[in-house]
DNA sequence: CATTTTTACGAAAACGGTTTCGTAAATAAA
DNA sequence: TTTATTTACGAAACCGTTTTCGTAAAAATG
């Protein structure tokens, strides 16, 4: 048995093919009875439409592409689970596309979606992205896309995002309450706009505090790893070592805490560490790790249901709101 | 401007609508010249084709459905990359299905596939999959199914697992040859057929070094962090406790450290433990936690690559080839 | 009973590509 | 020069569903 078609559920009945897809769709021009009868062969027959002719003639998927760096990622991976729970109750399926943090193909992972493959896109800019041209591009063949974490400014429609420069700010106030002096950041050299948020709360806050910020204490890390380990290895080493650091993503954290050990540097004792993670694993660290952390499944949500909106009014003016959803700063035993 | 299809290129270069076809094929059919014309036309006007046009025409959406019972998790984002990283360069794109290990969920998301929305299934059962009925109903549907890591046994296709008898003996043997005497087995309460397996080794390790296997050293765990900490914690305080631990799932690490530092007991002096886990956090866990790591970018590599082979041949006979990729043992600090 | 309205259905035209088949014109072979 | 072949293209069917529109028959209305 291969392929169960209205078709054949028409000949089965002696209907014609109209009358079996409105019965199908409960329309009010067909009979109770015939309803019935048309139900009870399709369940008998296990038929299942073929949603490629359905989208080609309704001139719509019931696909959302989801556009992110990278899926092997604690925030990404939580926030597809967000985006999931929302859009399969609306019947929509999730579309991943990976751009491995490249431009070029967050570039033609776009551009093929102009071809309509899916209704709408949720998505996060890759670190290359800094030209919203080929998001535009997509957005004028009205495939609505909302952001979702990493936004582009420049790109006007809806944005999901979390308080960035807050949740810097209010991690260095954190380590200076706890008494540092002299705050080391860490950042992955790159010019995503949430990342200068967060270093623009970081020295809004020493400011705030009459702290010194001195480049010197803001360190760019990348994506290889023992680079970033030899980096901060270096950073801890100075005569003028810091007391406090804030690292400004999840991967930074393995450096300080290796660096630590192998320095013999007591955390919190001699440095307290803060750092933005959404892994739950945190807390089995030794010490356990403060962390700022961002609430990813809620903006995965928030982001699904904002798209959805758009995808139901379609032609009612892009509302382009900006919702953000706050971190959360957990204290544990690294920022003592 | 709102979609490009092929007729609009048609009238533009008053051509029939099936020469613009051929010729964006490269169609031995048309001359070279126009060939040229076309595509200048269609980069120029950018044109996209609508893939369920193509879709429905050719029988084939060129899209895998990955299910999975969990996407924040490090082992199935690790294949889902791998996943990703071999289907598209065919052109292959991937949509993702939660099971959230349940069912129903799976029953109803492999029934909808049977309308033909993916070319072809790639699957790790939940943990409540006994039988292998719905996942028969779609491969009978000629949507070829291959299992990744959670295979189930009863149904007869390719498979791509790791080596989970022998991954149980070695983490149980690398115990022992530590001077364990007296080795716990921390388990979830399922059914699948890979947890069983580990067990197996587990048990079998015991048996080859004369170490008698006692009921009270498997502790069943849940999917409730907070009583798996009750239970790990009463395993550590019993009179005779283990003096070294197996932990046959990633999530079970956490209460075996909370519970070792909440009653002082040191690792690996107390008690030597070993996780089967994908975490590179794992690292900087103090003591730094050995680990059973599952090749999990190369089992999605390997699956995928192994269904495109199935969605190239379609006619010819399902290998049924079962492929083992081996996981390996990372000895670190925590097994002493 | 005559007319209007409702009910229940079918024919056919989309949706946008792909592919088969037919055929003029150009070229090659005889 | 005549016939055979190749080249380059177009018409039309097709994939499976949805939707518009038309219409007999039945029911309601006057």
């Amino acid at each position: 048995m291969k392929h169960v078609t209205i078709r054949a559920l028409a000949k089965e009945l002696n209907l014609s093919v109209s009358t079996i897809s409105k019965a199908l769709r409960d329309s009010y021009e067909i009979s109770e009875d015939t309803k019935k009868r048309v139900l009870a062969l399709a369940e008998r027959l296990n038929y299942m439409p073929n949603p490629y002719a359905s989208s080609l003639r309704g001139r719509r998927s019931k696909i959302i592409g989801v556009v992110i760096p990278e899926v092997a990622d604690s925030f990404f991976s939580l926030a597809i689970n967000g985006i999931e729970s929302v859009v399969k109750e609306q019947g929509y399926h999730v579309l991943i596309s990976l751009t491995h943090e490249r431009l070029a193909n967050e570039q033609s992972i776009l551009h093929e979606f102009q071809g309509g493959r899916v209704d709408g896109v949720l998505m996060s800019v890759s670190r290359e992205t800094v030209s919203g041209r080929h998001i535009r591009d997509l957005m004028e063949k009205e495939v609505p896309v909302v952001f979702f974490d990493r936004a582009l400014d420049e790109v006007e429609t809806d944005k999901v995002v979390t308080n960035d420069f807050e949740s810097g700010y209010a991690a260095t106030q954190h380590l200076i309450s706890r008494g540092c002096k002299q705050i080391a950041y860490l950042t992955i050299s790159e010019n995503l706009s949430i990342a200068t948020r967060r270093m623009e709360g970081y020295l809004k806050a020493l400011a705030d505090h009459q702290l010194r910020s001195s480049g010197k204490n803001i360190v760019q890390c990348g994506t290889d790893a023992a680079f970033n380990y030899k980096q901060v290895k270096k950073l801890l080493q100075r005569k003028k070592r810091p007391d406090g650091i804030v690292a400004s993503v999840e991967k930074l954290a393995t450096p300080v805490y290796q660096a630590c050990q192998e320095l013999s540097l007591s955390i919190p004792g001699d440095v307290k560490v803060i750092c933005f993670s959404n892994l739950e694993i945190a807390t089995i660290l030794q010490p356990s790790l403060t962390t700022i952390t961002q609430p990813a499944f809620e903006i995965g949500k928030t982001a699904a249901t904002v798209l959805l909106r758009a995808l139901d009014k379609k032609r009612g003016k892009p509302a382009q709101q900006q919702v953000i959803i706050p971190s959360e700063l957990i204290a544990r035993e690294s920022s003592g």
